[in-house]
DNA sequence: CACAATTAGATTGCGCACAACTTATCGGGG
DNA sequence: CCCCGATAAGTTGTGCGCAATCTAATTGTG
């Protein structure tokens, strides 16, 4: 029907307007730290990691981002002195990606971000769960349809 | 603590990705169409304006993005027959963005577009509108404490 | 009426996203 | 052992998104 082209109807809208102005809550607070949005989701899939160094590959995985968006974030990332970036020594085709000892150092200054963004929201630590499991289960199912 | 800095437990994260997940779904249907989804976005408020187009503030303002962003977008929408742009004949600052017969027209071609995105999110209709006021809360809410 | 401040839109520059392509390396089958 | 397909990362080109800046038109104030 004619009626679901509204804008305010839409899910899609939605979730892309609340995805930019979450987005525009991390900005400032990460400007503090020199990094963007995106470079800030590589550096917690780094520190999660610890030790082992993932590749290029085994990062676009988890973020579900490709080389081509990964490269250039990561020759950013390795300018500001936070990544280190080797090929591997058994499969020349693969980059490790590491931190140095700055990057390390950057999660504990760091730490408090996620609680003040929470805040930023306005909703309660069980309705940023609800919220975050309902758009967990819609990226799931997307992809999982896309393999198929 | 420490703890909050993974990727999987970020509403942030969630909101990120699933909002690329659904332009992916979105990407393949409307390029039947020749448009991006910001193009589509701006289509579905002309076409809820009917008559009265809107300036470019006006549009900004309802999808929350700047002349920056609209400019060249508006500019490739005119390339491609769908909208026109015209000076406001009583403040020659402002530019009205109307629909081209095309432009209009398309309306009816891509009716169908939004129930096959929401089949492929795998959720019922109740969730999805669920899900989309949870956001709109979301975005509102930042918004509101932006202002302030 | 003059002129400063405001407003509207366009432009520039940078950093994503993503498609398409290129280069280099690896692994398997003849 | 050699080639051939597959894989990994990088590069190029396009289109956002947004900050900062610019130009032009308008409004407010004295």
């Amino acid at each position: 029907m004619t009626d679901d082209l509204v804008l305010r109807r839409q899910v899609c809208f939605a979730l892309y307007a609340a995805s930019r102005a979450l987005t525009d809550v991390y900005r400032p607070i990460l400007d503090e730290f020199g990094l963007t949005y995106p470079q800030y989701l590589v550096l917690l899939v780094l520190w999660e990691r610890g030790d082992d160094a993932p590749t290029v590959s085994e990062l676009g995985a988890a973020l579900r981002l490709d080389s081509g968006t990964l490269s250039p974030l990561l020759k950013r990332l390795e300018a500001a002195g936070l990544v280190v970036r080797s090929r591997s020594a058994r499969d020349e085709r693969r980059v490790e990606v590491g931190l140095t000892a700055d990057g390390a150092a950057l999660r504990q200054r760091i730490g408090e971000v996620p609680a003040r963004v929470a805040r930023a929201t306005g909703l309660t630590q069980a309705e940023l769960v609800a919220l975050r499991d309902s758009l967990t289960r819609v990226t799931e199912t997307i992809h999982r349809q896309k393999e198929q």
